[in-house]
DNA sequence: GTTCCGCATGAATCGATAG
DNA sequence: ACTATCGATTCATGCGGAA
């Protein structure tokens, strides 16, 4: 299967423009955070945060699938030793702009950044919410099933003692049969808690977050040769793993240095540069119906 | 070190008025979640929870210590396929009330059971909101330290081969005494992810948490002869956790089963029995000074 | 070629100091 | 008073060089 990628440069706000509507199958994101990267990203005063991001996960409700999905990695800030509300805000202004807030994914962070402070311990966890266009959407839940390690042996034994009779007596009924069948499993769904180290030494890009992050989304959301987003590449992490997974990816990135990085580690053949379009050429059917597969 | 329980029957808005301002150094407690446990607490609907709680809220911040702290457990329910935002709209009211969110830390499942569910997974963490009443609060980091990781053997090995050696040399200066403090360390700070096991074994309530829970907190934020208040006690586990470990406990409970319960539970000599009380005796100065250790 | 060990480095946070 | 910058604090991880 051929896979392609479509590279934007310039503000996402701006770029998400030339996506087509009802186009996108997967969102995966980490949006600067509130006040953080100043020196790359300029940075946005927690106070501000959910106005500067509003028309853009409005810009994003467009472009999704009705039965696609967004996922959007974030962590408020803490300030003036008190967390920032600015997360909580957002999730509530995303409903008014109809987006449903399925789920919210924990990112336990192996190793979280040291530091001794008088009123708070590290930073271990960030949030992986999930936000949907349609309550109908499409999640391929067998993909990232694990194998089943401490839970098989500390919960089974456990339930050998007092199910297993139940399961042995009332033979049929919903319960015992579920008993029954992890028994024989060997491997189990996981939860909603995701434990990754965070990728911190690779000197070439310092990723944002590691690669099983978005690996581990696109597949639960995605099949092979839908389309994945990311409106805030960054080093590319999601682009890279969408392709080697034979996703179409596009990617949009505000920073010519990244863009550029990126670019070049890219595939020729499955390339598609796309420069800011002088006014005359704004619309691009061709490229864009050959990428979604039509 | 004498400690002592006050029970109190009834509704918690309007038992928590029978104590004192600024008394409390410790709140611990989870509230029945929305529209859960209906046979035994009738459940509050979705809609009208941050309604209700926020009464309570208000009581509890006139209740604790300006030095004080209030861990919540909580966490939002599914309502038509989507996480409802309760806990939001929760924590932004309470702080237009006053409290400072201070932290949010997550309650990680160890043994969540498995579950599967077309649309999501099993949910395997919970909040445990941190609010505070003023920035200066008492937090005793050092009785919650964790053992460190296995690198810290092959640290401790390699500084006694290297290091020592300049510590011998440098005897008395700055350098030689940091190296002390590494060759003595063996615990390092916890984070803010807590990762436990659920409580499987109590049958009498439906949704305790476990000891280990409501003691990490008590370790960590309060010291001996110290007020610990649960207006959910349930089953009373921060309760009794509080007098093992020495605190002064106050406990409230609507259900005059629990109640009962825990009362019968409790060793004699530390009891207050704190029944409703009728309008002519609204106020017991006495006793409670004598639990405040004044 | 394995295993072991040293080392730099993270979406951090606080409090003090400086403009 | 209010904002901006800086040093100190701290620990899991994986790379790269050494045994």
């Amino acid at each position: 299967m051929e896979v392609h990628t479509e590279l934007f440069l310039g503000d996402c706000k701006v770029q998400l423009q030339n996506i087509p509507s009802n186009s996108v199958d997967l969102i995966v994101t980490s949006p600067p955070y509130a006040d953080q990267r100043k020196n790359t990203y300029g940075g946005i005063h927690p106070d501000n945060y959910v106005e500067w991001f509003l028309p853009i996960t409005e810009e994003l409700l467009r472009v999704l699938k009705s039965t696609g999905t967004f996922i959007l990695n974030i962590k408020e800030k803490v300030v003036e030793s008190e967390r920032s509300t600015y997360v909580l805000e957002l999730i509530l202004e995303m409903r008014k702009q109809g987006w449903f807030w399925t789920e919210e994914f924990i990112w336990h962070k192996k190793n979280s950044y040291p530091g001794k402070w008088p009123n708070r311990f590290r930073d271990s966890w960030e949030r992986l919410l999930q936000f949907n266009k349609d309550k109908r959407f499409h999640m391929y839940q067998q993909e990232v099933m694990v194998p089943m390690g401490e839970w098989a042996k500390t919960r089974l034994k456990n339930l050998s003692s007092t199910d297993k009779i139940r399961d042995e007596s009332k033979v049929g009924s919903g319960f015992g049969k579920n008993i029954s069948n992890w028994l024989t499993r060997d491997k189990a769904y996981p939860t909603n808690v995701l434990h990754l180290a965070t990728e911190c030494n690779n000197k070439n890009h310092s990723a944002a977050f590691p690669e099983e992050l978005p690996e581990w989304f696109i597949k639960l959301f995605t099949k092979e040769g839908d389309i994945v987003l990311d409106p805030f590449m960054g080093s590319g992490t999601t682009i890279f793993v969408g392709n080697r997974m034979k996703r179409n990816t596009i990617g949009i990135e505000i920073l010519p240095e990244y863009y550029k990085m990126v670019k070049q580690q890219l595939p020729t053949t499955s390339l598609y540069l796309l420069e800011p379009l002088t006014e005359y050429e704004k619309t691009r059917p061709k490229r864009r119906s050959k990428i979604r597969g039509n």
